[in-house]
DNA sequence: ACGTTTGCGCTTTAGC
DNA sequence: GCTAAAGCGCAAACGT
């Protein structure tokens, strides 16, 4: 057969793909691992940057939501019409 | 003070540091998504290619530790001295 | 009241089978550790051990990860219907 | 050879006894999720049974420690002799 | 859409 | 004291 076994062709790529994929999400992993351990080496404290940045996200997180909020009541109250 | 707050400045530039990373590796888990989204649309069964992936990724991790025995025994046995 | 903080008592008794059970878990643990150092003793290298048992472990569990994937191929093809 | 591998016997015994109680343990650990799994189904919050447990032992640890400080203290000032 | 279940990242602990 | 592995907690993913 000359067209091969196309569906296992195409399963093939999008293993590779994810696998490729992975791999590149592992590799900023890794940095984000390296950064840690330079801020440690100059003496900051790996816990607290972790909870400063985890507050960070959260604080962003919960101004989206502000901002999710007052965009639907301004549409309820025809404030974008 | 002309040199502000080294120490802060510092610790705000590993933060955003870190932070840009993640969005990074954010980004990639999206990808990552999309490839199963498509394939998906492709009539692939999902969860039988994430099954392939992880077990082609332990065998390759098993492969691996059985590499490092080796060279452990071989250390113990004085091979490499 | 009679009856007590039923609530109350319910979550006591919870709380104190989980620590039970980890106290037991800990205890185990410390056999674990016990016989590292026996077999320590009698002259064998706990690095390479941990290896061959972490290895046995991996292999083991690729083994049923494999059987796990030919299940869900056989789910697909209806195999099993 | 009548004798067998005995040093090869004595790391098999090693490994499988090292095997047996990690398949122990683990199966102490099946049974905390069960607990979880179950006081879930009664209503209570697991992260908050989780926070207790962990608040407990910590505050188990502090007084033990504060017990092996008075002893110290104790030993020092000679109320023991 | 929700609840359950599994995978993944972080935290913590143990070995070196 | 640091590195690496194991256990735990969370979050996304699957099934209902």
């Amino acid at each position: 057969m000359s067209e091969g076994n196309i569906a296992g062709d195409a399963l093939r790529l999008y293993v590779e793909r994810i696998e490729r994929l992975t791999e590149e999400r592992k590799g900023i992993s890794d940095d984000i691992r390296d950064v840690y351990a330079e801020l440690k080496a100059n003496s900051f404290d790996t816990k607290t940057v972790r909870a400063c940045i985890r507050l960070r996200a959260q604080e962003r997180h919960a101004r989206q939501e502000a901002q999710a909020l007052l965009e639907t009541y301004g549409a309820q109250l025809g404030l974008f019409d």
